[in-house]
DNA sequence: CAATAAACGAGACGGTACGTCGAGTCTTCCT
DNA sequence: AGGAAGACTCGACGTACCGTCTCGTTTATTG
């Protein structure tokens, strides 16, 4: 599988006629992006003063990313650890042991680094579609993953739509933490687990339930119509 | 009853010695930053052009607030939320009717204004509360009106985690609009209304299911513990 | 003898309908001028400060005097006295009177305003008017005052272009103020006398003198050309 | 031998690491200045003006000098005095020559110049310096030099103290500027010459001559025509 | 082993926006 | 109506970053 970012530039060049990218200018760069991210923040950040701590020059760092906001992108995938996939044998295990990662410090990091960058969101849609491919996709994997195994074990139903399901989750963090500018806490995201996510995954009948009253068949029809998440 | 915002300088002054601020001012620097927060967004739109729309000097401005981020908070702050509040007489045409609006040209404009703010959102917390106050209550407002209704009729239990419920709407349509960079589309609204929300506030039990599993005891003894949104 | 200065505003207005402009803020703005002057110069003073050394407000000011210049040149208005009109019964003697008195503490106060204002004089006819009036014309008056007495007295020719040759003495000043930055000294007042203004006015010989030498006669031809100075 | 400036930043810099100051931006700052000087005069030239008609950025200037002032000194160091040194053959020849001149196109753009400086010349000694290097020696030093030739002729006595003789032209010029607005035509440089320099040249005493006699008979040949001071 | 191609540090470049300051005018309230 | 206070428009100030570019220098590859 190949180019994992695609913010870098070149990333998969090969042979080169000159002299190549120095590896070691590369994590200097990072290293002093994500020192300068926790010191100051993504706002006051500046080309500059990376370059300055990395005794650098602009055009090395000009020469890797294409702007700020891929620069620290970058600069904190190389942060992340993979994603946790538990397995714990059932649903709720399974999303407990996710909630409790949710509040861990490598989210926290990535809190802040999200809440940075989601202005850049509103301009860019290369930048949208890395910051869903690093930031977030790794998050709703690990959820699919879960459900998908749960669906295997017959404790929720096969006929889930599962690409909504499992932005569900997600969606109420992400609100969380715009709404209060700090990580939600591990009480939280077990409340949303508890009351939203188990719920929803284990109703009885089908996204659209039975009709339980006299408006339900409604309900029923029109949930017929499904749609995929673009 | 204690000044509401704190982003205005000398917000309950009284007496004055020279001349006073002048309201129409006020208004007119308010209403051109909002155009320009809609047209441009948060990050594009400058000092001078509010000035220059206004045909005010950037003294003025500054003579009321410090800076970019207090002027469009206390512009937002004019922003009535006139949330609609359906009563069609059941859950679905409730939602449903929210649906339809979610997708309207009021709120292309909220969402543009959303975009165009959420990244000062990391920063300033007096931001964060009027951008929750002005563009997001009223739409749970809405939402917690029409579930009210429901539990009256009967038609949603009485035990939900209402603050937890309205904000799933919200919450997935925020993430849509992120990740797309565009409001979401009445197929989406409706989707989430129909795969998620209805099947959550029509569960048969309550948020948190009769376990049907080794583990759902103590899930069930977890969610005893509640909590308010903060 | 009419309004002495001009540059006040509605000077002679005689009969007023309201209330009378208060002399004794004209005098307390006249003396924070002047101190003002004396602290930071006349380039770094401002309106402002001047208002609010007077615990007045600029409207005050701009009511009396149409700007800084202006108000500049009143202020020192005031502190001037009268011209010295020196009469020791020779030429020389008064020559010597007028050099002495050019480098004294009053003249020093006139030189630095001099040059503070030279500035405006570029674009303000009208200034430029005050500014001859009120500094550069009693100096030359003391001149022909004592040129005229000198003529009474058979000193000097009857047949002197006097308003050229009282601005010879001023027009060096002038010129060693602006290039050395500092009031000439008595050392040089004494010798441009010397040098200069005595021989100029006791040459024997009308302006142009009587040809000596050979080239005279060409001279002498050009010189028939007379010129009205415009 | 010191810089002779020290108005331009790191004048001697010699070797530079990064990218050097581009002499041509240097020379097109210059050339804006002097022409925005000559059209709206020292005290209305902005730094903005200048980098616009240079096709400059601000950054640019100050990058090169600390402001204004040093910026116009800067530029006019560049100015050659080119002074026009006549050789006539006669000392009322030549001084007709410079008299000529000083009505010229390229006196009117010194005058202009010189009008919009003066201001400064309170504040600034270096900006003094240049100004009297640029502005007013190369004039002086042509008089000196048509002097010196007349001493050598036989014109002129020995005795006589050039640096004051060679500065009362300029002198009365420069008043008359000031004092008038506007370039001295060539009516009022004539009559200076006539009835100021020649006689003062070739009064046939030394310059401090015995005061007590009374030797101003058979003047009245040439000096019928009188003028009148504007 | 050269030649050469490109990366490197340094920093100048044209821009754009910033927040401040002074000017001259206008408005409000007080005396 | 005059005066104090101070808000108003206007416009220049000097600073800070942006993203691009041009220097000389260093370092790998290639011929």
């Amino acid at each position: 599988m190949p180019a994992p970012t695609m913010t870098r530039k070149a990333e998969g060049a090969g042979q080169h006629r000159g002299r190549a990218l120095d590896p070691h200018r590369d994590a200097a760069l990072r290293e002093a992006t994500i020192e300068l991210l926790a010191e100051i923040g993504y706002d006051r950040l500046t080309i500059d003063a990376v370059a300055a701590r990395a005794r650098s020059s602009k055009a090395t760092i000009y020469r890797r990313w294409p702007g700020k906001a891929e620069l620290v992108v970058d600069a904190l995938h190389g942060l992340k650890g993979a994603p946790l996939l538990p397995d714990t044998g059932s649903l709720l295990g399974d999303l407990e042991c996710i909630a409790r990662g949710s509040a861990s410090a490598d989210n926290l990091l990535d809190a802040q680094l999200m809440m940075g960058l989601v202005s850049a969101l509103t301009r860019d849609a290369e930048l949208r579609r890395v910051f869903r491919e690093r930031l977030i996709d790794p998050h709703t994997e690990s959820l699919r993953h879960v459900f998908e195994h749960a669906v295997a074990r017959g404790e929720v139903a096969a006929d889930r739509n599962l690409d909504l399901l499992v932005s569900v989750y997600p969606a109420l963090m992400l609100r969380k933490l715009l709404m209060s500018g700090e990580m939600p806490d591990a009480h939280f995201a077990q409340q949303v687990i508890n009351d939203v996510i188990v719920p929803l995954a284990t109703t009885p009948d089908g996204p659209s339930p039975a009709p339980t009253n006299k408006l339900g068949r409604a309900v029923a029809r029109r949930s017929v119509v499904r749609h995929q998440e673009s």
